[in-house]
DNA sequence: TGCGTTACCTATGTTGTCTAGGTAATTACC
DNA sequence: GGTAATTACCTAGACAACATAGGTAACGCA
């Protein structure tokens, strides 16, 4: 149905930039591109998309943001875990793995039955 | 944060719904249960989740409903799936495989990188 | 000067899910 | 005979999230 290029599995968003963060502070740009990258052109999450969920993450207490400057010398916003969040991470992680595996176990039934 | 029994990912129901007709036509409350069934109670589809999507689904041109009567004599509306159903279940298995495996493999990567 | 990239942001529309109802017929139980 | 559970269908309203389409600004480079 949808044309070209994937985006996000809906309701996968979240636990995808917990997971980038685990791996150290980074700026939003820059957790768009570690997506965008690590998942081989087949995720991509657009801006408009990023930056609300980066504001709600904090909202909520799940990742916290401090300004700083980048490699080049560019002022950029680092967002980082916080303790809820590593365990919201664990929590969703598992949560989609057993979700996951139900809907491929479906999709993988052969026709008869 | 969703505390309780899990409910569907978000984008999924569609194509389980064509998975489980592909079996053989079926009435809505049939699909329900074959979804929460195999899927081992880990998915569970919620009655007024399901007849909007049937609806959607038919008003699309994926399934047709016919109304019938099913094994106990009790009247049921029976849905099956169309030719062009047929191809979108298969474009959107297809799609889910791609996608959760590169959901999967994010999610797996360890701390260091 | 102008383009591309990095980096951030918001607004609006649409869709889909969640919750919470409601109807009606049949079956099972007390 | 009454009532509860099950099967089977449906809608309405709220909310969250995604898609799309904008917009700002600073920097590097040709």
């Amino acid at each position: 149905m949808t044309k070209g290029r994937d985006k996000m599995i809906p309701g996968t968003l979240n636990v995808l930039i917990l997971k980038c963060l685990s791996h150290g502070a980074l700026h939003g740009y820059g957790v768009s591109r570690w997506i965008h990258e690590r998942a081989d052109d087949v995720l991509r999450v657009e801006e408009g998309v990023l930056y609300p969920a980066l504001h709600r993450l904090e909202r909520d207490g799940l990742i916290e943001a401090e300004w700083g400057i980048n490699d080049t010398g560019r002022r950029a916003k680092f967002y980082s875990l916080t303790a809820r969040g590593e365990r919201e991470l664990d929590a969703e992680t598992d949560r989609w793995r057993r979700r996951s595996a139900a809907v491929s176990g479906l999709l993988d039934l052969s026709p008869g039955n």
